[in-house]
DNA sequence: GGCTCCGCGCGGCAATTTGCCGCACGGGCC
DNA sequence: GGCCCGTGCGGCAAATTGCCGCGCGGAGCC
């Protein structure tokens, strides 16, 4: 941790990778970014950063892959994945596979910042009073399926005795809050 | 491990406990239910079970306060966290507490037995276990919140984010099977 | 090199479902 | 009585779906 103020940013979106970049520098961390897996790859044995923001779809591969490595280049390494599509399957995968905590956009920086900082577990979290909407639930149950089936959208689609082309339409949206 | 068969469940729903430790019975598991955090925290010691299946919110206190003890008793014990608030915040605290899967309520008991399998990837090993569709899974979400609900359609549909005028097509139509 | 089989992404279009109005009725409750 | 809700249902536009199609790319096989 020769460095603890640096933070690696991988995400494949620039103009998030940029303003959330400005953002992190604004308050004084050293910044590092990354466009793509590939250029992940690279950063990662020479920055052997302390601390990383990474996107979950990153251009067609997981950003899941990439956790192994970072453990692997710092293992005090602490990350923060972040998704647009984020869902309870992927969130359990994230944080089995070692990341700190799992968060879904949009999110502030001071979200991500405070991600950093959890330490031990507490159990007493937040406690949702509320039911799922039956868009949130189909969402979960969707890619829970989709996982079991490797991301196959055409094997899943039979699995869950619905359209592909339907799949591929709800899939393409967003989660729903709630 | 001398009886990995032995699978506790912890849920304070009489009826969810009733259904889903016949269900494993069923199955050729052996099952000791707890009602209460109470009565697990006395099983807790005297089956030091393999496999718990744990209900978020029972009765007030949260199930995650359970996790420590079953590892405590148990480090090999496989646990699987269910609720039906599920939310991604308390998925990501119980999988950082050691919880081996988390899963939202309306399941099925074959995704249950698939997620204590989880770190030990057996693709061949993959049953046949076909997954609720959709449109059952919904149904059984409206039923579970109808209930909750007191069987107030206008509330329901508020807490579901639906519209009422849906809500009462979708009562209307279906007590779909598959 | 061929070839076939799949999965993927997407366009188009009809059929279905939805969202969102409206209305009337009934039961509490002040 | 009036007020507030919840319920059932009609109607109609907007959105979603089901179901075709197509081309492309990769894996496997001859």
């Amino acid at each position: 941790m020769e460095n603890p103020q640096t933070i690696l940013v991988i995400d494949d979106d620039p103009a998030f990778n940029r303003v959330l970049g400005r953002a992190l520098k604004h308050r004084g961390f050293e910044v590092a970014s990354a466009l793509s897996a590939q250029e992940a790859a690279a950063l990662i044995p020479a920055t052997r950063a302390a601390r990383v923001v990474l996107d979950l779809n990153i251009a067609g591969t997981s950003g899941l892959t990439l956790i192994g490595p970072l453990l692997a280049a710092n293992p005090d390494c602490r990350i923060v994945v972040l998704t647009g599509y984020a869902s309870i399957a992927t969130a359990v995968e994230a944080i089995k596979m070692g990341a700190t905590h799992y968060l879904a956009k949009p999110t502030d920086v001071e979200a991500i910042l405070a991600a950093f900082e959890a330490t031990a577990p507490q159990p007493e979290v937040a406690p949702p009073s509320q039911p799922l909407s039956v868009d949130r639930l189909e969402w979960e149950h969707i890619q829970r399926v989709l996982k079991e089936h490797d991301g196959n959208i055409s094997s899943t689609a039979r699995a869950l005795k619905m359209h592909r082309r339907t799949l591929q339409r709800k899939l393409m949206k967003r989660p729903v809050r709630g």
